[in-house]
DNA sequence: ATGGTCGGTATCCGA
């Protein structure tokens, strides 16, 4: 089973590459992130015709999140919001079953200064997070992937000494992203590679050539799938080309 | 020379 989350910043602005994504992976699950579009605008269409169907969560112009999976494969209980997230409306929270796994696509608050009124919502959504995969864990194998906007440890930054004082790398944040791990599950991508790379880069400065990244976009899964995971890692050809995301999508293969 | 970018029914705000 190949699953691959990737943040699209705009699913309707992004449809070539995720189009192309579909064509050359075709994975059996596709957790997209910052769909940013309304429910009525969002591209069925174009995604039954390339043999997808969706199950998406859309309130408007910014966030949003979906799965994808091949059309002829049965998708059940679907979950939009996470119960006691802060501002359900932004729509950053889906689950749905595809073969018997449970699938969780996530996109957490940015939290843009660690100031700014709406970093307390960042680590409120991630207490609610944790409640949640705790949850689910203790109900049976599941994966989560998404943009966790942390960075889980110094490593998983271009620099360190720039992140002082900023989010994502705040122990706040990753005291909270600890939290969740401890509620049983596992960091996908850290556990099956030794350096896990980036998987964003800023658009501006030529971020991505000088390889100035971040590590934010995660898979983490209760321990039974983490050793059933045989290859994990990023299509760095994504990020690359014409419209890319300032994300590269993450795929494994369990 | 310390800039440089995207996407949103936008002309600033969010990332």
């Amino acid at each position: 089973m190949l699953i691959a989350t990737w943040n699209v910043n705009s699913v309707r602005a992004r449809m070539e590459r995720v189009l192309e994504f579909l064509e050359v992976h075709r994975p059996d699950a596709l957790l997209l992130q910052e769909t940013k579009v309304a429910q009525d605008q969002f591209p069925y269409l174009e995604l039954a015709a390339a043999g997808y169907q969706a199950v998406d969560h859309s309130t408007g112009r910014w966030a949003g999140v979906a799965i994808l999976v091949p059309d002829d494969v049965e998708v059940t209980d679907p979950v939009r919001g996470l119960a006691g997230e802060p501002l359900p409306a932004e729509a950053r929270w889906v689950e749905a079953t595809v073969r018997g796994l449970r699938l969780v696509s996530v996109y957490v608050p940015n939290g843009r200064s660690l100031a700014d009124p709406s970093f307390p919502d960042k680590l409120r959504f991630l207490d609610a997070m944790r409640d949640r995969v705790a949850t689910l864990a203790a109900a049976g194998p599941f994966l989560l992937g998404g943009d966790l906007n942390i960075a889980p440890t110094d490593a998983d930054v271009w620099d360190p000494r720039r992140f002082v004082g900023t989010t994502h790398t705040s122990p706040h944040e990753r005291a909270r992203l600890q939290a969740v791990l401890d509620a049983g599950v596992v960091d996908v991508h850290r556990h099956v590679v030794e350096e896990p790379g980036f998987t964003w880069w800023d658009y501006r400065a030529g971020a991505f050539h000088r390889g100035l990244g971040m590590r934010i976009d995660l898979f983490l899964a209760t321990p039974d799938v983490a050793e059933r995971a045989r290859r994990c890692g990023i299509d760095r050809d994504f990020r690359k080309g014409p419209k890319p995301s300032d994300h590269a999508p993450l795929l494994v293969a369990i």
